[in-house]
DNA sequence: CTCTGGCACTCGTCTGAGCCGAGTGCCAAT
DNA sequence: ATTGGCACTCGGCTCAGACGAGTGCCAGAG
């Protein structure tokens, strides 16, 4: 009984001080809420919340503000799952319909994110790994340079450079080209990189020098997880909205934010797609973001998480909101992938 | 001889508000530099280059301050070209020698330009307009779902997805796959689009209804100037170091920053590459971005601008040492490209 | 045992006065 | 044209005091 209020007190607390942004006092509380009780009651209550490590005071003659343990209770426990307005449904689906190619889907969706959440948004690429080789193509540059292409399921396609050590004639190349398709195409990316060593073998054209270097770089180019680092991000001006507190915050999270290998520590492994992970404050891996959630998901064709995508935040931002856009985001691009 | 002493105390202000970020007072300017005049000479001075508008006190017992005439004078006239330091011309060749293709390319010289400058630095894409043909590539994904891959000079590629009306089979792709690019490889991007034209009428494979939709996806992502757009940004992590007074900047600036039109008008037009051009304060396009200034050049193949690329700073900014980074990437840029 | 009204107390914020000092402008002298 | 001297201005800092939001505690009622 007691109990329960505690935690339509600490839900009030909240709730309050993420849309005033102010600590919030035992008086306001009441006004705001139909609690049903005094406010020296709720004070009762919030020494004991205090207690606990739930709220605390930035000084003795404020009112209260969440800990981050707070934060974490109420993402846990008390927030209830808030569904997205028509208006933001229409905005998702009209806004990812128009997307053309893989990079335009990514694009728009850090977009979307950041304007439904008003929060900056991060979208990884789909992983290398996880795809499987829709094409490969060999386009003669030069007699001895070649642009190798490779389209992956996903719609993501990676380019690489290739200088070959001698002539390669029209005819040899196409039956390379066949060579190379023949083993690949359908396969997983781990398994094409297999395939393609016993080319250098048995295939019809191994004879070539020219086949080993080719077959050489495209090995290269798939198990390259340098481009699994692909991370755009998105509404970086929603950092000046942070607020006050955060001036300090500004410079290590736009270094964050550059860094991409930090950024998808912040972001955090790949789930399934199905569930949405919160960071609080000092529970993310970057010290000096110790003021800022994370909310991220996977996302992917399936329930099989092919990257992620989520959005950062001051640990006082709209949690159950910013659940919602994100999974709704997460959603939506996985159908999109599926086609 | 006056005149020339004002100049010289002019560009002594300048060094020393750009060093010390702190307005400027006669005595310390005395202090600092071998002018072999007393400070009541400087006070004489000052009146009357803040008379000529050149400089302004921020209030009546400050010290002065350039105003954007002031470093305007100081560009045109006063600054001396800054040479590199050994270490930046090796860092600047080592950097971009590891460069694999086009998107690295300009991902590094992003990197550099923030790093030697410590400011924001932005280049943008080679323009398509200005780019050949090498080869188009379709590939089929499903039987009504092709993906089209353009491959161009510059090793920039540009992909989009395509719905088919109708099946189309293997034999007919690859004959309309050979009918583009017998028409379009080696063309300039806008011949190129014209040549596609004709296809419909002409061409073995006119009579698929296939063509039609193919052909006008392949134009639309010649003459798609969205991609003119692409601009890559870096250095963001700078913004937290313009000082004091550039609080109210960081918004507007980040917003700039992720809006790619802006940003591109904020770059100038692509100049010959071989002027570096400099906007400084309101000469800019941009209301909210008065307090900075732009260093900007274009680069390319010989002497042709293919594109622009530059920093952003506040206008208390080290002008000459960021001219001559911009123009030492940009021709070290311009001649990677030429290979 | 829980809730409530009352009351003293704390402490951060806001305001205004006063001081300090950097820097100026002007003037008379060289 | 240059210089030293001097009065003046004005922003920034510090300090004290008033204000008030919010608390903690207590005694009394249900």
């Amino acid at each position: 009984m007691v109990e329960e209020r505690r935690l339509a007190v600490l839900r009030a607390i909240v709730e309050d001080y993420v849309s005033t942004q102010e600590p919030v006092g035992s008086k306001a509380l009441v006004d705001r809420h139909q609690l049903g009780v005094s406010p020296a009651t709720v004070r009762n209550d919030m020494a004991a919340l205090e207690e606990e490590g739930l709220i605390a005071q930035p000084h003795t003659s404020a009112g209260r503000v969440p800990t981050d343990k707070g934060y974490r209770l109420f993402v846990d426990r008390l927030s209830t799952v808030k569904p997205l307005s028509a208006a933001e449904r229409r905005a998702i689906t009209s806004l990812l319909e128009g997307a053309v190619d893989l990079d335009d889907v990514v694009q728009r969706s850090v977009r979307l994110l950041a304007q439904l959440t008003r929060q900056i948004a991060v979208v990884q690429y789909p992983i290398l790994a996880r795809s499987t080789v829709r094409h490969v193509e060999l386009v003669p540059l030069t007699p001895t340079r070649l642009l190798s292409v490779l389209i992956l399921s996903t719609g993501r396609v990676e380019q690489r450079m290739i200088e070959l050590p001698e002539d390669l004639a029209e005819d040899d190349l196409s039956r390379l080209r066949t060579d190379v398709n023949r083993a690949v195409v359908g396969e997983r990316i781990a398994d094409a990189a297999d395939r393609l060593g016993q080319i250098t073998q048995e295939s019809a054209s191994a004879r070539l020098a020219a086949t080993s270097v080719v077959v050489a770089s495209l090995i290269e180019s798939m198990s390259d997880h340098r481009s699994d680092e692909r991370v755009v991000v998105g509404g970086a001006a929603n950092l000046a909205r942070f607020g006050e507190g955060y001036e300090a915050t500004i410079r290590p999270m736009l270094e964050a934010l550059e860094e991409h290998v930090v950024l998808l520590r912040l972001l955090g492994e790949a789930t399934s797609s199905s569930t949405v992970t919160v960071r609080i404050g000092r529970e993310g891996p970057v010290q000096e973001l110790s003021g800022t959630s994370v909310v991220a998901t996977g996302y992917g064709p399936g329930d099989e998480a092919l990257a992620t995508l989520g959005i950062v935040g001051p640990t006082r931002m709209d949690y159950p909101g910013s659940m919602a856009a994100v999974r709704a985001v997460a959603r939506y691009v996985s159908r999109i992938l599926e086609e």
